[in-house]
RNA sequence: CGGGGCGUGGCUCAGCCUGGUAGAGCGUUCGGUUCGGGACCGAAAGGUCGGCGGUCCAAAUCCGCCCGCCCCGACCA
């Protein structure tokens, strides 16, 4: 492709509103543009960056075993009542009516339509497994569109899903899932991890999610190096290696003691006001699980892990309570609150248990007691690992110290199970011959995310850094000064060799300064570049520059194809 | 949804407080000089100042309503 034939309208500013580098850099560099809140049109370089990734994932989803397709954008309601998620998805969920005002959504997701499409042809045990999916748009309705393609409203998705017979066939079909997985991505030229995740309401021990390791990503990851265990910070696990019942057989100490604090709400302004490190602090915070109020008991550095607590609790839904209902349950605004005769069910993360002359609010306000412990002063029912990991803590495998890395989610897989086959009456006769429910399996990939991602692990000051695989172009060649016949000639011809050669090839031809076409060059971040220009005509030698690691290396016309080969392949996955 | 901010030429922004001629840089067009890191000289095009209404002799500027965009929002207990 020739420069001045492509519409790539690079800036050398970025608009305002665009947050974090990949978006800037996607923006600068012409790949693409908002039409509105959380909505992009992706222009030549975007679509062909976006078409690798795709084709890249076609592939490995053929090494898996999927076929693909392509379901419909719009959806009518019924199918949505059916699976029962019309009413459980909430605003995500975009709602129209047509000329007939009959509902439909644009999906977010396709469960739906791919349980009624199968359950239209799969009638057989023989016929599965069936393994499907697509890449298509989709559309949520966020609250808050943000960070460019990271966190779109429509954005472009490999989702896919899968039946089978069994919990024993959907755990081998989950398998090669994972492994196409980690190729895709591993083709993608990205540095990502596969982590363990939480399941969510629906069920089972497989999840994995595929993490693009940056600083800037939006999850924290646990993982230790030791073991290779890795966990989203959601469902990470904390080892503990003996369950601390310590405080009980310590002697015990003087009893509470009331202190005024006086405006002091936050762990760290009492901690300061009381000249106690955090960590001799007992938080207390009032959780509404389902429908009924507990009250969970923290180490005051420490966080709350809502999955955690939800699962210790095996609550199906668990949420913060208002500072109303703390008011009302314990007589004190949030900031004073303590277990301290405390009416409610208390859950208390283990590490308290070992805590033994702790602050703890005293559920009035302005006032906290110091000297409580647990056990003496109240009495939790539970005891559970309930808070988020630290770098630092006890690897739940072999104990040794967990880290702590940021990562972009950018793919996820997990089973299913028979969640909608059940609700949507999609079954199959067995080799019994008994109606049986499809066991399955669901695995998405955010194609633009990735793309995002892509450039959030693989930028410097000057622009993008492409691995090879996902570049919109592989080679770009550089004609210094079109205006000199020379240069411009031999640029002309040997581009038309190199796309000969099937090389994936832009010629910059455009006739402006060298010095706008080498920041543009380092902008768009194509692997590699050919410069023609003075030390061609005076030394006739071409330069290959590699993008990712300012190498240059020096070619004649005669050497330049085995020279491009060779720095080709070093830059392949 | 709650809180905050912004909306002026394609992009980045000044002007608004204190009403009176709409500005700069980049980009674009034309002519010329340049040609290895966003070059230089000269000329030019391009703006319903987000929209509607109000106040006023007069509104980008003051007031009201609306629209759009952006940022923050359990972890305070």
């Amino acid at each position: 492709m020739k420069f001045t034939q492509t519409f790539i309208p690079t800036l050398k500013e970025a608009p305002r509103d665009a947050e974090i580098i990949s978006h800037k850099l996607l923006f600068r560099a012409g790949l693409i543009r908002k039409l509105s809140s959380g909505i992009y049109s992706y222009l030549p370089l975007g679509i062909r960056s976006i078409q690798k990734i795709s084709n890249i994932i076609r592939e490995g989803m053929k090494r898996g075993g999927a076929q693909e397709v392509l379901l419909p954008l719009v959806i009518q309601k019924d199918l949505w009542e059916e699976s029962g998620r019309w009413q459980a998805y909430g605003k995500e969920l975009l709602r129209f009516q047509d000329r007939h005002e009959k509902w439909f959504t644009i999906g977010p997701t396709h469960e739906e339509v791919i349980v009624d499409l199968v359950r239209g042809d799969v009638k057989s045990y023989r016929q599965l497994p069936v393994n499907l999916y697509q890449i298509a748009p989709k559309f949520r309705d966020e609250i808050r569109p943000r960070f460019g393609l990271m966190r779109g409203r429509e954005f472009i998705m490999k989702d896919g899903y899968s039946f089978d017979m069994d919990e024993a066939h959907a755990n081998v079909t989950y398998q090669k899932m994972y492994d196409a997985y980690n190729w895709i991505f591993q083709q993608c030229g990205l540095r990502f991890r596969a982590v363990e995740a939480d399941t969510g309401t629906i069920g089972g021990k497989f999840s994995h999610e595929f993490m693009v390791l940056a600083n800037t990503g939006e999850e924290a990851i646990v993982s230790c190096s030791a073991c290779g265990y890795a966990a989203n910070v959601e469902k990470a696990e904390i080892g503990y290696q003996e369950s601390a019942a310590a405080a009980d057989s310590a002697p015990a100490g003087p009893a509470p003691v009331l202190v005024p604090t006086p405006g002091k709400h936050t762990v760290g302004e009492v901690s300061a006001f009381l000249q106690v490190p955090a960590s001799d602090i007992i938080k207390t915070m009032i959780v509404k699980a389902d429908g009924g109020f507990v009250a969970a008991l923290l180490r005051g550095d420490r966080e709350l892990n809502l999955i955690k607590l939800k699962n210790a609790l095996n609550a199906d839904d668990v949420q913060l309570a208002g500072d109303a209902d703390c008011m009302k349950l314990t007589g004190a605004h949030a900031g004073s609150l303590g277990p301290v005769g405390l009416s409610v069910r208390i859950v208390a993360d283990l590490e308290v248990t070992t805590m033994q002359s702790a602050v703890t609010g005293a559920n009035q306000d302005g006032h906290h007691y110091t000297g409580v412990r647990q056990g003496r002063d109240f009495q939790p029912s539970v005891f559970a690992d309930i808070r988020n990991a630290v770098a630092g803590d006890a690897c739940p495998h072999c104990f040794k110290p967990l880290e702590i890395t940021r990562g972009i989610e950018v793919g996820h897989i997990f089973k299913l199970g028979t969640k909608y086959s059940r609700k949507m009456n999609a079954e199959f006769l067995g080799e019994n011959g008994a109606p049986q429910p499809f066991v399955m399996g669901c695995y998405g990939i955010g194609v633009g995310r990735t793309l995002a991602a892509s450039i959030e692990q693989n930028n410097d000051k000057d622009g993008i850094i492409f691995p090879l695989t996902i570049a919109p172009y592989e080679l770009e060649l550089i004609a210094i000064n079109m205006k000199d016949p020379d240069i411009a000639d031999t640029a002309g011809s040997l581009y038309e060799e190199l796309l000969r050669d099937g090389y994936d090839i832009i010629f910059d031809d455009r006739d402006i300064s060298p010095g706008m076409k080498l920041k543009d060059a380092d902008l768009l971040g194509f692997p590699l570049r050919i410069i023609v220009g003075t030390k061609f005509k005076n030394q006739g030698t071409l330069e290959i520059k590699v993008r990712k690691t300012g190498e240059v290396v020096t070619a004649t016309r005669e050497t330049l194809r085995e020279t491009l080969l060779s720095l080709r392949k070093s830059l392949l996955p």
